[in-house]
DNA sequence: CGACGATACTATAAAGTATCGTCGGTGCCTTATT
């Protein structure tokens, strides 16, 4: 592809001379007309991977995107740049605007929309008329995460691929355990791709677990650390009681605080997320509902109250910390036992045999199984991922394909706890869990929890006044990074 | 499984303790057969 008018676009465009050394590769990759799937840390850059090739490839670039906020982040940040031809295919529209929007998709350049979206029967019909020049799947490790048992329209992308002269897919996500990498693959119908993966190390996070007896001692420590450490930062709990809870305490012992899960209404997480981006709220307790599409580059703490369910979950929260490569620390507060109530929180004793049994006899009946969620002896989510399974298999391989998921989540929280004990250099594990090595020449000072972290050098304020004093010498910036 | 809240119990009263019941994460999408 003509470099020129890639450098042009960019520059005219999005305002940028160069592309980073990544981008480049996966920009190249995608307008010579190959799967791409490209691992980027978050705040690396990823939207571009898309946006750029759209103005060279011409046609429609569909976005499939987890989030109604991502879809309407990204939608703004394209209005912005002065792009008209782009909209949000999606629930908020009214019955009149979606139907105006499907009949003229191809006057789009973005079309962004969810997996859900697809599967409507109009949807569908009017993506087949389009001149699609790019499909892409922003988040993608959902397809892993979410597609088997939460989101299962994830796994149908799948089928939907198969269906038509499909153009080129790209994959962007910053999570790469090789299942995930191996999930998407498979569920995008990916032919040798050509695959990204950028190094995941974070230098400047560091990695804390802190053991310690009880509940209520995770309490304390908690308002005492806070009361000592600078925010900003996010502490993730198990539950949304315990979210609001924490916070309520947080407040009570002076440290302002906010709260955010998916119990809330709309209006109260935006409220939530625009005061912790601002920097009015320096903490936020959070279940794991808050994270993605939350775009802040200064959080400096991820504090962890309870057990993560999975390693790339833990990887993915902690992330978040430190995007703007200043000094950031990550705490996991460990209780014996802990894994108990993670595990039961996954697990979710569901009787699946006693489900799958019901919806077959409503189905050999010739009731509308959907009854059972509208009459409550089922809930929605586990109706739709069982109706999944068994459109495609028998019931006895359903139980059974549940059963290895359940035995699938349960082994990645023994390999949580493998990642938790302090034998050896957390960083050296993590990296390892995701298949690549610690360059030993660039681990930091402050490393780990078994290597030894000073945290006063890190985290107090005094450390950002320091950092700040820009035009000391170079001898008292030496003192600064080697304290006698 | 375990945390937490409500209730009952004890018994010169008040606050500690025992027991029971409840609850626990993540998000799209609902345009129609009275």
């Amino acid at each position: 592809m003509h470099k020129q008018k890639l450098h042009h676009v960019l520059k005219e465009r999005f305002g940028y001379d160069e592309l980073r050394p990544g981008q480049e590769e996966i920009i190249q990759a995608v307008l010579a007309g190959k799967d791409v799937v490209a691992i980027l840390p978050t705040g690396m850059g990823k939207s571009l991977c898309y946006q750029l090739p759209a103005y060279l490839l011409g046609g429609t670039v569909l976005i499939i995107s987890p989030l109604l906020s991502l879809m309407q982040d990204q939608v703004e940040q394209l209005k912005r740049l002065g792009e008209k031809r782009v909209v949000a295919l999606n629930s908020f529209l009214s019955y009149q605007d979606k139907q105006r929007i499907l009949f003229n998709l191809s006057s789009y350049r973005f079309v962004f929309t969810s997996p859900e979206m697809i599967f409507q029967p109009i949807v569908r019909d009017q993506l087949a008329k389009t001149n699609l020049s790019l499909i892409v799947t922003d988040e993608a490790h959902c397809i892993s995460q979410w597609g088997f048992d939460f989101r299962p329209d994830y796994l149908r992308i799948s089928d939907w691929l198969k269906t038509f002269q499909r153009p080129p897919v790209l994959a962007l996500t910053a999570t790469a355990t090789s299942k995930v990498v191996h999930d998407i693959q498979e569920y995008l119908q990916m032919y040798k791709p050509f695959i990204h993966i950028h190094s995941l190390d974070r230098p400047n996070i560091r990695y804390v677990i802190e053991k310690l007896e009880n509940q209520d001692q995770k309490t304390e420590w908690l308002v005492s650390h806070t009361k000592t450490y600078e925010g900003p930062g996010i502490i993730y709990t198990q539950s949304r009681q315990r979210a609001e809870a924490l916070s309520a305490i947080l407040n009570e012992s002076g440290t302002r605080s906010g709260f955010y899960h998916a119990g809330m209404e709309q209006e109260d997480r935006v409220f939530v997320q625009q005061q912790f981006l601002s920097g009015e709220l320096q903490w936020v307790c959070a279940t794991n509902a808050f994270g993605m599409g939350i775009h802040k580059d200064d959080i400096r703490q991820v504090i962890h109250d309870h057990l993560p369910a999975t390693p790339a979950n833990y990887i993915q929260e902690v992330g978040r910390a430190g995007r703007n490569g200043n000094d950031a620390v990550a705490f996991l507060l460990y209780t014996e036992g802990d894994e108990e109530r993670t595990r039961f929180v996954v697990n979710e004793e569901i009787p699946i045999k006693h489900f799958i049994e019901m919806i077959n006899e409503k189905k050999s009946n010739g009731e509308n199984p959907a009854r059972l969620v509208d009459d409550g002896f089922m809930n929605e989510t586990d109706f739709r991922v069982l109706s999944y399974w068994l459109e495609r298999t028998d019931p006895v391989e359903t139980i059974q394909i549940v059963e290895r998921l359940r035995m699938d989540k349960n082994r990645q929280i023994q390999d949580m706890l493998k990642l938790i004990e302090d034998t050896t250099c957390l960083r050296g594990k993590i990296l390892t869990y995701f298949g690549q090595e610690l360059d030993e020449s660039k681990k930091p000072l402050n490393c780990c929890s078994v290597c030894g972290v000073n945290l006063n050098n890190l985290l107090t304020k005094q450390k950002e006044e320091l950092t700040s004093a820009s035009f000391s010498s170079w001898e008292e910036r030496l003192g600064q990074l080697f304290p006698i």
